[in-house]
DNA sequence: GTCTATACATCGATAGAC
DNA sequence: GTCTATCGATGTATAGAC
């Protein structure tokens, strides 16, 4: 079930066509909330400041959105489908084409630069992790439209060059989508670029090394 | 410097020796925060639950210590110490002799049955994660304490054995950690191993793979 | 030293005026 | 429809009794 949908009905007839045209002030209401709770947490926004950052009333809020919760809810889940097609439509026009070891550099670099320079992704990795057991459905959200697709995108690529030295692309999918992710948690997130210093191309480096053509020489 | 060393300072006549030997009844109120601040998150969880759990009253536990962010930052820091040497000291006697194909298998599997078993797990990476933010040195106490030593054995593990085919160990180790824990996040803590099936197997499979002998054959 | 009782602030949510 | 004003609950922290 789609969160955004069970926005708060009102009991007194409602108007055909509320569905479908969601006011602009519903949009205020959530675009104020995603930075707000983006920024905060959700423990720690309170509905007061939600308001004044949309510049509305609380009561007003309200009168949108049932309850706490449910604001939070469609606002990060808004978020994630937003944030979704920039992560998966990475810059540059033609990402997809050309050497598998040029596209698979491409792809890797791009992620773990864009993540770095976006502290409303690491936020949001927070959110994500900190309120999955209170909002288990959110991280659901995270793993059905952010996480998936990409997994999808990449092992379909691996398997589409069959060339490659890649016996299970799910699997190495996996591999190569969980290393950049970690990266990004434990330097931006986690704070650890000072204690754990690494140039991102040495990770990108060995990634790109998952694909290599097989050595010539033998050894051991 | 270490969060534990911050222990409220009693301003009347500090007897000496107070700092080496923490009270029985301090330890008891750690121990209560520890589960309540694992189990319902910083936010969640009030003093008068924590007190509460510990057998005492709210104002004994003031006693201890100064404010509520001290006592959630000592508690998770110990639990970060303590859970360290689990995750550092697998199972079994020598985990790290062997073959090195068989030894990574075996780390490997170790800790990702390890982590899916292990609820506190989750919620101490929920907690980490989710307040890294406001208590970013907390975050650091990870890095530190837990990313910084098991990336340093692997890295170290894999340069110790020159036969195999890694040209940047410290890089390789940071695909074989992110990937086994970018798993464990998705399946368990953001409860995603129903929308994205995977067995664990399939993944180790695949991290064994890097340090595959070269093929002989080539392609291309 | 430990407890009970309470001060003080904040927050989610709503009633009622306009 | 939107606002102001407020209610009730909860939470941190402390004063004061014992």
């Amino acid at each position: 079930m789609v969160l955004s949908t069970i926005y708060k009905r009102k009991m007194d007839k409602p108007q055909a066509g509320d569905r479908q045209q969601p006011s602009a002030k519903a949009e205020a209401i959530v675009a104020a909330a995603m930075r707000e709770f983006l920024a905060h947490s959700y423990a720690a926004t309170s509905m007061d400041r939600v308001a004044k950052a949309a510049g509305l009333s609380k009561a007003t809020v309200y009168s949108y959105f049932e309850n706490k919760e449910e604001l939070f809810s469609t606002s990060i889940e808004r978020f994630a489908k937003e944030k979704y097609a920039a992560v998966f439509n990475p810059t540059g026009d033609r990402p997809w084409e050309g050497e598998p070891r040029v596209v698979l550099r491409r792809i890797v670099s791009n992620f773990l630069e864009m993540a770095a320079g976006d502290p409303q992704l690491q936020d949001f990795m927070r959110s994500m992790m900190g309120e999955s057991k209170r909002f288990p459905i959110l991280a659901q959200v995270y793993v059905r439209y952010i996480a998936k697709p990409v997994l999808e995108t990449i092992a379909g690529y691996l398997a589409s060059h069959r060339s490659l030295p890649i016996a299970d692309p799910e699997a190495t999918a996996r591999i190569i989508l969980g290393s950049m992710v970690y990266f990004h948690l434990l330097q931006e997130v986690m704070h650890g670029k000072d204690i754990l210093p690494m140039e991102r191309d040495r990770l990108v480096n060995s990634l790109v090394d998952l694909v290599r053509a097989p050595l010539r020489t033998s050894f051991k």
